[in-house]
DNA sequence: CAAATTTCAGTTCCACTGAGATGG
DNA sequence: CCCATCTCAGTGAAACTGAAATTT
């Protein structure tokens, strides 16, 4: 997501070429953000998740994140390392790894929300208050639309 | 970019969440509309820029399309093997190549604008003539407020 | 000499695929 | 026998980096 110097007239001004501008902003803020307090898109997905849905076996996990099951072992292995969770062996089916958050993962989780809570602002710092949920409004009405009809 | 299956409720109500669903899905019908027509957001973005601004070196196409360097050199070599654009040595500056539209690329460049225009139909599906420019207000506006303050 | 251009080779990040091992 | 789960290794696209060769 490359960001040109003097845009491009015609294409600028389509939907699609604003849309992928702006998530490219937003995912550089949020990387940025993430980073200082050592986390990445991927920990704070699964750790709301777990918070969300209480534990779960990794490839639920992986579903309900829309993370992909290889990627969920790794960013697993991170966020175990840390203690922010357990990964316990589930009796009840032994194929699956039972994964519960740490009291640790629990306080990770709530740093994470302040900073996730910050970028939004930082991103829509242009827009009053009403202009932000309108732009919610919409996105959610595309976004519902083809999750949908596919 | 993933798509998950059941979203989380927290995460999928901030803008920064929504704006990479749907640039998402935007990115998809992109690519797959402009496969339909051999080619690629590389392609549509180089036609695009010679057609508006005329003749110019590779170099200067990368500043106006934000492509790397790198990859003008192989989006052209791509172009210029369909005879779409040609490549010639600019004689005032023997540094430069003078990459110009060919009319089959300017014809092209006719049929990936008509792709385009349907795309965005397909992805603004949903919403009304007036939420659409509304929709491209704000995000306008939130670009403008980025790229000044940076 | 410093700076710009074109090119090639290689790196990084993200999402994904394939396959093996274990188990239901 | 078939399917699900966890894991690892590897693939592919997109953006970028470094450096060489040429020219200004």
């Amino acid at each position: 997501m490359p960001t040109p110097n003097r845009p491009l007239a015609r294409l600028q001004q389509l939907p699609t070429w604003q849309l992928s501008q702006t998530a490219a902003h937003a995912h550089r803020l949020l990387t940025a953000a993430l980073a200082t307090a050592d986390a990445t898109g991927y920990h704070a997905r699964l750790l709301a998740a777990l918070q969300e849905s209480g534990p779960a076996s990794q490839a639920a996990l992986g579903r309900r994140t829309g993370i992909d099951r290889s990627d969920v072992v790794a960013a697993l292995n991170d966020l175990a390392g840390r203690g922010l969770v357990r990964r316990a062996p589930d009796p009840a089916d032994r194929r699956r790894n039972t994964v519960t958050l740490t009291p640790a993962g629990t306080r990770q989780l709530r740093r994470l929300e302040g900073v996730l809570a910050g970028v939004q602002d930082q991103l829509l710092a242009p827009l009053s208050p009403p202009e932000r949920e309108q732009l919610t409004r919409l996105l959610t009405r595309i976004l519902e639309h083809h999750t949908k009809s596919q």
